[in-house]
DNA sequence: ACAATAGTCAAGCATTTGCTTTAGTAAAGG
DNA sequence: CCTTTACTAAAGCAAATGCTTGACTATTGT
């Protein structure tokens, strides 16, 4: 559960994964489309791809010999959940020391 | 801006400094006291603090020989507003899709 | 049947990362 | 003053990362 976070980051550490997921929040893509504005090979951009859907942020179905490449919002969400918790702690730390302060 | 992203996201993909962020989640702490919980050299802990700061995660003032880390919600902000962003996106255009199904 | 397209697999390589060790500096305490 | 404490700075190193190339498979179009 959390060692899965670590690697949802480290996903989204990737400027060019981070732009696949950018693109792929517009819509689903193939993956030679989701290549085509990167200046790397097709294989490279599939290994993106495969950590992409390792780790849940993308979820793909293959019909024919074309791979469809669609966002999965659940990693995204885990994510997100572990950003508030921290920072809803630290919020209310200040909110008991603002209460300790105004105390007479 | 959106470059600052990734270095926040490759801060909080290593289990160590995610660590180091949950526990300051919970109130600041020196250098010496963060670095107690780890398996590993101070020195390696203070590059760590280093990364962590410089991309704006925390926050560190130094006192006599003592040096403080504290959390700063700034970059936590920016990661979730990002994959907030990319959230809202996706859902709207999940929303979209609903509406052209649902006509008569 | 033949070629072009879409993707896959594995090996190799330069760079980056997360550490360590060693050698320092500066502030506190006895 | 001398030692301990708290940290820092630099060099080095093994492992991981982001690519490439080259060879290959499976589907589609002519």
């Amino acid at each position: 559960m959390s060692a899965d976070i670590g690697r949802i980051f480290h996903a989204l550490s990737d400027n060019a994964r981070r732009s696949m997921v950018e693109e792929l929040s517009n819509g689903p893509l193939s993956v030679s489309q989701l290549a085509q504005p990167f200046d790397m090979t097709l294989a490279a951009v599939v290994q993106h791809v495969n950590l992409l859907e390792s780790c849940g942020l993308i979820k793909t179905y293959k019909q024919g010999r074309v791979r469809t490449c669609e966002l999965e919002t659940t990693a995204l969400i885990a994510a997100e959940k572990w950003l508030q918790g921290r920072k809803r702690l630290w919020e209310r730390r200040l909110d008991r020391l603002g209460d300790v302060l105004s105390e007479d």
